[in-house]
DNA sequence: GAGCCGTGGGAGATCGATCTCCCACACTGT
DNA sequence: ACAGTGTGGGAGATCGATCTCCCACGGCTC
């Protein structure tokens, strides 16, 4: 009742253990195509399945990678690790997800679970820009680590993200095109590098004096307390850029419960080009990431040469995607 | 600079491996307090972490439950994730989550991979009622598996679901309650066990020719073109009944662009609450499980004895979350 | 026909942590 | 003083697959 092992493989097959797993591990050996015919044709009678665990301590590898994400509450984080499983898989792997719960500690904790040669490198969205720094730092002493779509400073190896830079301005000139131009912004997290980034190429662009929303998170919550405040300041706003997809959605809702049209007075983007967008009335216009371009440099990043992975910051090509919540003709 | 082993810390302790495996796997033994301290010094300043594939390849352990949901995509599944994840960290394991895509072949694949002594035991929920039980029987064999959210036909094993036939009447009875007796049923994916159930429930109760839209799967696309056959039909049905959260999203973001009001004309409720009901306009009324018994409960199959998961479908009771898309007032 | 070489296959070591003995030593009671 | 008892610690076996040798054998050259 016990699982069949290789030894049981092999000598069914009535050969070594080594055959066998020459056989089954696909060595490069030259094996008598006969004898190859019996060990796999007794691999499948008794059902072999090979030991994980025993390979894993044996070659040093497990064939697994992980990703440590901040929050699966965000739809955002899962498409991202959807982004990269597709590709993990496609090079057969295996993708192992972990939720941070958006603290910088239990985050910590994750990475160092993981670490515990479960994976053979990791890929890590990183809390917080500050907090999150020493914990990759360390974690990248022991194995191949490559931050994905935020960095962190002083985690001592590379980040594979978007130009959050370029996105703002995409947006913004879009709206600009427009006629709008008292546009306000509603910035989540200044703590992870992507919502500074964004809060900074929106001051750089409209002034330090333009209309911005502060929140502590990216959640839909968040995004209605956003809306509250803005329903107040209507007289003042006819656009709003919201830096996360969720935070738009909480907006715009709360702005329609409050009779305020979106986009007839007041035109909404969101930001991460999120699948839910789609659905809501209107459609909200946003900024797609190229994830699975990012997903693949990322992993190649992971498994190259540690050489490659010193401490900097790549960034890919955002794309406006213009929905009706923006639309041009609605605007009063 | 290759990481260190118990070896390591037992020669920088001045003790034996056996000694230094003591204190550190805490293995039931008093071991003299004087050398623990030194061990544990030992290994902390080396920077010791238990290597994972050797202690699973000794003991037989890995101390990691795998899920397989049908698509993380879907919300709800996320959320089903979560809760599991909670039970698992909280009973100091790991949770590994894989994605099916919506495919019993996939879904046979993760299964497999899963088994190979990565996982202690595993939660599945199945793709198909039909399509999906000689896979899961077939892990059956090797490891504890059981079944959560919906069952599968010949699984041989025992499942945790929600009493779906119970739900329905909680939403029917809601609804007759407001007045609303032309309800019309948007059912997705039969194949599934909760899909099917569903569909069967909402006929019992108002007979075979009481209206139904039936869609091929769980998406808020899916939904959308319900939307779609409920605008045309919008004379004969005051209430829609979605057999998912997805399909109601979908569903009223159709029925508003159609200038249908929701509830003002037709009541629309879901199912699975999700959170991201709550920021629709109108929030959609929708049935919430009880997810952290559920998983509660399908840990303890799990880690029980074998004896205690014949095939069997345990039902838990749902509750009923009233919000404004079926609102009393709003009836014309 | 003797020595070489290339090729396929097997015996045994190995990865690192844990578990099973078994031993040494101290302490107790008679 | 000695047998009995209990407690902490160590040597070596073990988990299962892979890797490193090394051997056997058939064909080749000269």
């Amino acid at each position: 009742m016990t699982a069949p092992r290789l030894l049981d493989v092999a000598a069914a097959a009535g050969v070594s253990r080594a055959t066998a797993s020459r056989v089954l591990a696909g060595t490069p050996r030259n094996v008598d195509p006969d004898l190859a015919r019996r060990v796999e044709e007794a691999a499948r009678r008794l059902g072999y399945r090979t030991n994980h665990s025993a390979r894993a301590l044996r070659t040093g590898t497990t064939g697994t990678v992980g990703v440590v994400v901040p929050s699966l509450a965000n739809p955002y984080f899962v498409q991202l690790a959807d982004a990269i499983a597709q590709q993990v898989r496609a090079a057969g792997g295996q993708l192992v997800v972990s939720d941070a719960a958006n603290s910088p500690t239990i985050e910590a904790e994750q990475i160092e679970t993981l670490l515990g040669g479960r994976v053979d490198g990791l890929l890590v969205v990183p809390v917080s820009a500050a907090a999150s720094g020493a914990a990759v730092r360390a974690a990248a002493k022991r194995a191949p680590v490559v931050l994905f779509d935020r960095w962190a400073r002083g985690s001592g190896t590379v980040a594979v993200t978007l130009d959050n830079a370029a996105a703002m301005r995409l947006l913004l000139d879009h709206l600009d095109a427009l006629g709008r131009h008292r546009i306000a912004l509603v910035a989540a997290d200044q703590a992870s590098s992507s919502g500074a980034e964004r809060l900074a190429a929106f001051t750089a662009a409209r002034g330090a004096d333009a209309t911005t929303v502060l929140l502590p998170s990216f959640t839909t919550d968040a995004g209605r307390t956003a809306g509250r405040r803005i329903a107040e300041r209507r007289a003042e706003v006819d656009a709003v850029v919201c830096g996360a997809d969720v935070l738009a959605v909480g907006l715009v809702s709360t702005l329609q419960r409050s009779a305020v049209p979106v986009p007839g007075e007041i035109a909404v983007t969101g930001f991460d080009d999120t699948e839910m967008l789609e659905l809501l009335d209107p459609p909200i216009t946003s900024i797609r990431h190229p994830l699975a371009d990012m997903a693949e440099r990322a992993l190649a990043l992971l498994q190259g040469p540690a050489a490659d992975r010193t401490e900097q910051v790549e960034r890919f090509a955002p794309q406006l995607v213009v929905r009706a919540s923006t639309d041009a003709d609605a605007h009063a």
